[in-house]
DNA sequence: TCTGGGGTCCTAGGACCC
DNA sequence: TCTGGGGTCCTAGGACCC
């Protein structure tokens, strides 16, 4: 059995925890730049802001409704999805993090609990907005993709309390039946639309479709384990995250320049920027790095003709999780993709091909591991935690000398202080 | 005027290698 | 007339997820 516990309206609601005024009222927040509504309360769905919109287009509505829109505070949810896991983590034998505001817990061997795993599960439901006031809602089902249908299926019906358990063929055919096939998990807009052209509808239809339907029509092997597990059959397992944290395949940082830019020295500024916050991640979950991408990207919305992205990458001559090493190479990499006269609106920088901390490949020309650039990596890591973010960074993240720094650097104007991560914008209650 | 960021998995063609 | 098989790397792109 499975629970998978689902954080409702999650950024809206980490925003709420400090800001009770915004309870009951219209609310979104949006993403990097102010560009587009990435989180809805009920309140501003129900006013039919769609999710991913571009701010300008609802614009009209939001001034009417006088909807709050807030700048994304990355800081704030990272750090309250923190909270909420490992708490979560203290629930369950095993917990696989989803994503920031989800989880998959491993039930097995728990269909004994007493007195009820709905018990269980609305008792997690309550500790979690006491602790964290973040409300949820838990699906509970013997395969990942039915729990999800039950976490979906619970948040829509008020009377369920937040909580759906499928443990019988009669309660799971009845969840099937509420969900539209659009709706399952691993059913986008692609597949959505074929299905409905072969009479496919609902969740329940596509539990009866054939194996063969289904590895032609959802892509193979993938659609035929769907499919599978709306019947009930496990085929996917958990895969646990050690100690409350996530370990990545691939990391990346990139980014839509605050504006167009076009001069070299500004767009190397960004990509020495993306590649130093990469690689700080990377050694934060004490990976390194055998394989990184940069790309550059023109305005797809403009005239321009395609292709608008272009990507170079390179495989390192040595795993390294060093930022000076990655700097270098990213610059590099960036020196092939550049094309004078063309303007370029984003770029980013990808890290892939991860070796883990004691597992790492020597090199013949770098006979100490790589120890000192260890050494020296955390020196900065420290310097930084202690004294903020960019206290110490590599000088080409600045840009051209003598220039304004962070040319590519966009707005935020409306962004909510760092209420948990920064002393400086700790919350202050006048006495 | 204004259009996100970070992931996973899979496929495919061309260059190059043995 | 006939022209291998298998591998990696690089770039690009498609589908999905949150």
């Amino acid at each position: 059995m499975y629970g998978l516990v689902d954080c409702n309206n999650f950024y809206v609601s980490c925003e709420r925890a400090f800001q009770p005024r915004l309870e009951n009222k219209p609310v979104v927040v949006l993403s990097n730049n102010d560009g587009c509504i990435v989180s809805r309360s009920a309140e501003a769905k129900a006013l039919g802001i769609p999710m991913g919109e571009p701010l300008f287009k609802v614009r009209p509505l939001i001034e009417q409704h006088d909807v709050h829109a807030l700048s994304s505070n990355y800081a704030l949810y990272g750090d309250m999805s923190g909270r909420v896991m490992s708490y979560l983590a203290s629930q369950a034998p095993e917990m696989e993090i989803y994503s920031v505001d989800e989880a998959f817990l491993s039930l097995h061997g728990m269909g004994l609990l007493q007195p009820s795993l709905e018990a269980y599960a609305r008792d997690i439901r309550k500790e979690v907005k006491r602790r964290t006031h973040i409300p949820t809602c838990i699906g509970l089902a013997p395969t990942k993709t039915l729990a999800k249908l039950a976490n979906r299926v619970a948040k829509k019906n008020a009377s369920l309390g937040g909580v759906l358990l499928l443990d019988s063929p009669e309660r799971r055919q009845w969840a099937l039946e509420q969900v539209a096939v659009e709706d399952v998990w691993g059913i986008g807009r692609q597949y959505a639309t074929k299905l409905y052209s072969l009479g496919i509808t609902t969740a329940a239809s596509l539990s009866r479709c054939s194996e063969a339907m289904a590895r032609k029509h959802l892509g193979g092997v993938v659609g035929a384990r769907l499919v599978r597990e709306l019947q009930g059959y496990p085929c996917h397992g958990l895969a646990p995250s050690e100690d409350g944290t996530l370990k990545r395949k691939s990391i990346a940082c990139t980014r839509t320049f605050g504006k167009p830019l076009a001069r070299f020295e500004d767009v190397l500024g960004a990509v020495a920027a993306f590649a130093s916050r990469a690689a700080e991640k990377l050694r934060r979950q004490e990976s390194a790095a055998n394989v990184l991408t940069v790309f550059l990207s023109q305005n797809r919305f403009g005239t321009a003709p395609p292709p608008h992205t272009r990507s170079a990458q390179v495989t390192l001559p040595i795993a390294t999780s060093s930022t000076l090493e990655l700097v270098r190479f990213a610059r590099a990499l960036l020196g092939r993709l550049w094309q004078p006269g063309l303007v370029y609106v984003k770029a980013g920088v990808i890290l892939d091909g991860f070796e883990e901390g004691e597992q790492k490949q020597l090199s013949l020309f770098a006979p100490d591991g790589g120890e000192r650039a260890e050494r020296l990596m955390h020196k900065l890591d420290a310097l930084n935690a202690r004294f903020g973010k960019n206290s110490v960074q590599v000088a080409t993240a600045l840009g051209a000398v003598g220039k304004q720094p962070g040319a590519w650097k966009g707005q935020q104007q409306r962004r909510t202080p760092a209420y948990t991560t920064d002393w400086n914008q700790l919350w202050t209650i006048n006495s």
